[in-house]
DNA sequence: CTGAAAGCGCTTACAG
DNA sequence: CTGAAAGCGCTTACAG
């Protein structure tokens, strides 16, 4: 029963030895390709059983020009995606891109946030493919992973992507239309809109779809625009100056969670609570549940998302054609935030 | 600038070529292992960065018998470590794992959630070392890491480790005794404890910490075991049931995050709500956080806890000693759920 | 300082 | 049905 310690694994020489056959028979017999007759075929798996042999990965990686491996990466700064708390939008996509992964018999490579030297490590990677989550213009993620070749798929769409690569929408237009709509349900005459410092398809369409609902309701368009790189501090510096510019404002849409949050806490240090000052932002998770008030979001069903990226990303790795992509509609999530306008609707 | 795409990648054999050398010289001159010619250096340098050469990590895995690759698992099941939410506790630690790693030029495979077909997936992936997460008395992924001798850190001890095997603590007596001397704080006569049906060594430090401050206290002992797979409907079902035990039960102690959101609810829908009724929790985290009312936890410092697996295994598989592993002390997070009884104190 | 050769452990035409 | 041979792309003694 006690597997000995410090033996070295057994090789297909082993096997093949053990078994009185050839290397290629143990590999045709393991692996169910070729002809092998029924008698040999079981001694070869007696053989590899009482050896407990497993093919090395490491070798089939190299044979087959394929690693059996994804890596999931953030395009997002590190104050946005990573940060002391580690949480949000990039870990929900990965961890159900990993389990979607094993169960294709494959496994995923979790990358740290975006930094100066996450480009330069990807041709060192072994993997067949990369999801890459929210690229932005210019991605240096997608300029390597286009310089080499090699299959990704984007979550989310992004700007100058081109037609044949494969992208998963966030239906950023359906999110932006939910959440400025909400807007307007719960009586707001001056909201202002928080974007991220980077071009990205959800800032656009988050702009667009504002303007035509700030068109429609005659409202004056305030647009702010945060570095990335400076996450809550950024969101909070610009609350705190766009409600000194003008008082009169009674609703911030904060596209990105970590901006929301410094939105909230600007707004508490001048005063202004939820029914007198709505703040909204894109994507609920963990950050939008875990401010004080707890922030008004929209479920962007980012599971669904993600196995979709894992199965497009491998079909496109075999070559197979890859069937369309339908996810569930998000939906809002009121929260405190701006729960009670609701009310007084 | 613009790369030819579908041209193969260039091997070594592709720079020798076309520096007028050999492999082997290609490979000590971009390695900087043996001694090279300055000039023959430089040539060979600048024949890679026009072919823009980068070593197949394949070629190289298998020629060295390392993948230049971690991965964690988490011996918890689904319901508890992953799940619907897919936050928390583990991703917390993946996602700082994977940033270390990534500093020391590893990359962090992501395993999924512990379930049957994991252990058997473990001797087929290509790392060098695993983390494994708070494993359990008899722990599948333990078995077959020391089977297969891959080395591995656990983050957490365990029962039955041994003495070479590398454990980073979770400081398990300490997080207890800032817990259970929270609820004497909050002058609790009557606490129950909630616990996971598997055997790890977090549960029985809580379970002795409680005996122990029972005993000092005059408490009479309650403590229940809920199946770590029912994850909060467990928390749910078992506070349910004890309340209507034990009417006087004023506080429950629910180790795992996902049965402390089973108790508030369970507690709510019995009419106890927090100055009444007080809820604690091991791990502070998004769960902790997301209930309502917010639920008094623990900072257990994970981040740390996984920067340090890291080094550890790095240091293992690289043969080197490992020094001594020490994290800052953990920190008690008093929330809604128990903060009013601080304030009745 | 430089290179020919072996070998890491497989898979896959190809021949028998 | 079975096997000898080549080769995936490197690194590393070893020899010169």
């Amino acid at each position: 029963m006690r597997p000995r310690p410090h033996v070295p694994r057994a090789t297909i020489a082993d096997v093949a030895r053990a078994a009185g056959v050839s290397a290629t028979t143990v590999s045709h017999a393991l692996s169910g390709s070729g002809r092998v007759n029924q008698v040999t075929r079981q001694r070869v798996l007696d053989a590899a059983t009482r050896l407990g042999y497993r093919p090395s990965p490491r070798a089939q990686a190299l044979r087959r020009g394929r690693s059996q491996a994804l890596a999931i990466a953030s395009s997002m700064d590190v104050a946005v995606a990573g940060g002391a708390a580690h949480q949000g939008f990039f870990l929900e996509l990965a961890a159900a891109a990993a389990e979607r992964a094993f169960d294709h018999r494959q496994t995923m490579v979790l990358l740290p946030p975006m930094g100066p030297s996450l480009p330069d490590a990807l041709p060192g990677l072994s993997v067949d493919g990369v999801i890459v989550v929210e690229p932005a213009e210019g991605d240096p993620i997608i300029d390597r992973l286009r310089a080499d070749a090699v299959p990704f798929v984007a979550v989310g769409s992004f700007p100058g992507a081109r037609d044949d690569e494969l992208v998963i929408p966030l239906q950023t237009e359906a999110v932006a239309t939910i959440l400025i709509e909400h807007l307007v349900g719960t009586g707001s005459r001056r909201p202002a809109l928080l974007l991220g410092d980077r071009d990205r398809v959800t800032y656009r369409d988050a702009e667009a779809t504002y303007r035509r609902i700030a068109e429609r309701e005659g409202w004056q368009p305030i647009i702010r625009t945060v570095p990335e790189a400076d996450g809550e501090d950024g969101g909070y510096a610009a609350t705190r100056q766009l409600l000194r510019d003008d008082p009169e404002v009674d609703a911030v849409a904060a596209w990105v969670d970590a901006f929301a949050s410094g939105a909230v806490r600007a707004a508490a240090e001048a005063g202004r609570i939820p029914p007198e000052l709505t703040v909204v932002t894109r994507y609920d998770g963990p950050r939008s549940r875990a401010t004080r008030p707890p922030i008004t979001a929209v479920q962007l069903r980012l599971p669904e998302a993600a196995r979709a990226a894992v199965d497009l990303l491998l079909a496109r790795i075999a070559g197979e054609p890859a069937g369309p992509v339908s996810l569930p509609a998000p939906e809002l999530v009121i929260r405190e935030s701006s729960g009670q306008h609701q009310h007084d609707a």
